[in-house]
This record gives C-alpha cells, structure tokens and sequence, in this order.
DNA sequence: TGACAAATAGGATTAAAACTTATTTAATTA
DNA sequence: TAATTAAATAAGTTTTAATCCTATTTGTCA
C-alpha cells in the first residue's frame, strides 16, 4: 500500500479515493477481474463511480508498472495484481485463469528465430484446458 | 486442404464456398489475424460475404480443432492456422504476433500446484515486449 | 487558504461480437 | 437429374466492451 502511493506520486499521478478502492479491490480480487467486475464490486461501497473511470485507472496502473493486463481469449480485458513470476491455466469453459509456478522459463535464452532487436519485458507459461469442475460438467470436446 | 474438407465432413459440416474462402485467407494470412480483417481481405473476391460468416465460420473451424483461437490482450480476437508446437511473441505497441520455437515446455510435467483434475489441451510461451521496429521508434518505456 | 492542473461522472460514441430471420444452397436420395 | 431437406448465409438488429468528450469536482502545492 506505501508502495502503491510512492509510485503513483513518483508518476505524477494523484491519490484519489477511486484510485485507492480500485487498488485495493484488484489485489482481494479472487481471480484476474475485468474492469467491469471490479466496477460492479466497488459501487456498493462507492455508488458513484463510473466504469470509465476503473477502467481507465487500471489501464493508468498497468502503464506505470504496479499491476498486469492479462493475456485473454477474446474476452474482456483482465487485470493481476501480482507482479511475480508466475504462470496461467486458462479455463475453456468457464474462463477462469488460474495461476500455477514452474521454473521451466528461468534459463530461456532469446529465442533463436526471434530477432535480437526484439526487447522482452515479461515472459510467461499459457496453458489452456479444463478445470477440474468444468471437465467434469462437460462432454468430451478436444478443444485448441 | 484436403484434410480441412475431410474434417468439415467428418464434423458434419457442409463445404460451402465461404468457409473454403476463409480457410484459405487464413492460411496465407501473414500473422494472425482478426475476423475483421480476413473479411476485408475476402471482400475484394467475395463482395457479399458477411463480417458475421467470417466470425462464425473462423469460430466453429476453431471448434472442430483446425485452427487456433490466440490468446490475445484485450484487442479484437485473432486466429491462427498453425496447430503445431510454436510460441507467440505479443508487441506491445504494434500488436503484431511473432512465432517463435523452443523446447522449453517439451518435457514440463502437470504444475505442482494445479489440481490433478485440470485437463491440460494446450501449452505455449507468451513473451510480451516491443518487436525491433517498434523499439527503435519507441522512447524507453518500461511496460507490464 | 487559494490557484491550478489533473481527475471524475455522465452521457455519447465507436467498435466488436452475437443474435434473428428470411432466403439461399449443399448434400442426399429418389 | 430433379426434388427434398437441413444447414448456412446475408443483412440488419442488438448487446456489450471500450473509449471519447466536456462540465464539474478535487487533490496538491505554494
């Protein structure tokens, strides 16, 4: 929480009420919210706020660095909280993603076929699959 | 092209102009496309074909497991005719896709902590970064 | 405390994706 | 080969996500 404020402030950017709900309510978030969960969550306790505004404050935090957008499917855009390293099971039924660790990456060299001027700023494992709820509710598609 | 017919027929699909039309713009599509630009491309030999068909076709191709829906960061879908083992690079300004290969994720076991119950249908490396064009143009922005 | 730049609410706009329905068409069979 | 039928398409409509616009409000700093 200090460090949410230090850096906004190093940012340029103002501590208002909206910023720190929207803060707060991504990090006791269960699982990679949308703009639209966090929104409906926080006008309970903030009746006002506007979807425009979570939306854009947590475009505006992923810009200075102090959370992710996740990698989707298609649907909307998801926020994390947690900037460690860490990797994602995507749910195909039920979209939910979950987090999973592996050291599987820490060695990896710049890819052969990738030119070197490319600059990689976040590297991460994406499986895709059935969670075990949904793999039991569901017929046995193969899927992508 | 044969085995896309075989399939379709296999599904139960029927061959129809459109959909070989699509399966075709996507398989010579340079990187990954969205539905909307496949149509655009389609619409020059194919003046009448519907943003909708394109869609719907790209997503039941999808469904009956002959392209890949690509995990994405909050732009519109895209689609991917290669279902061999590759990884992505995303660009964070451009948004262009870039394949890469490795052999990372060959030998990597079900994730310790994901329950045993989770079906695993795909596994790939998601790199975020700036791709060497957009490096050059870009100021040095750290980004998620 | 006052002044100013930045942020917000709210409504309007754009854009992607899905749905609805009448029409067309591929596949099957007589 | 023509008739039949279920499936697919085009076109327009609706829904939803995301962004934009502007008047008003509000942190922050002097």
């Amino acid at each position: 929480m200090d460090h949410f404020i230090d850096t906004c402030k190093a940012n340029g950017l103002k501590i208002t009420p909206q910023r720190v709900a929207v803060y707060k309510a991504l990090e006791g978030a269960a699982n990679h919210p949308s703009a639209d969960r966090i929104h409906k969550e926080l006008t309970r306790e903030f009746p006002s706020i506007s979807l425009d505004t979570v939306n854009r404050t947590l475009l505006t935090f992923a810009k200075i660095g102090i959370i992710d957008v996740v990698e989707g499917h298609g649907d909307p855009r998801r926020f994390d909280p947690n900037l460690g390293d860490h990797h994602h099971f995507y749910c195909l039924k039920c979209r939910e993603i979950f987090d999973f660790h592996g050291d599987e990456l820490e060695q990896m060299a710049h890819p052969r076929d990738l030119p070197n001027g490319f600059t990689i700023t976040g590297k991460r494992i994406c499986l895709t699959g059935y969670c075990d709820q949904c793999r039991k509710a569901a017929p046995g598609t193969s899927a992508p």
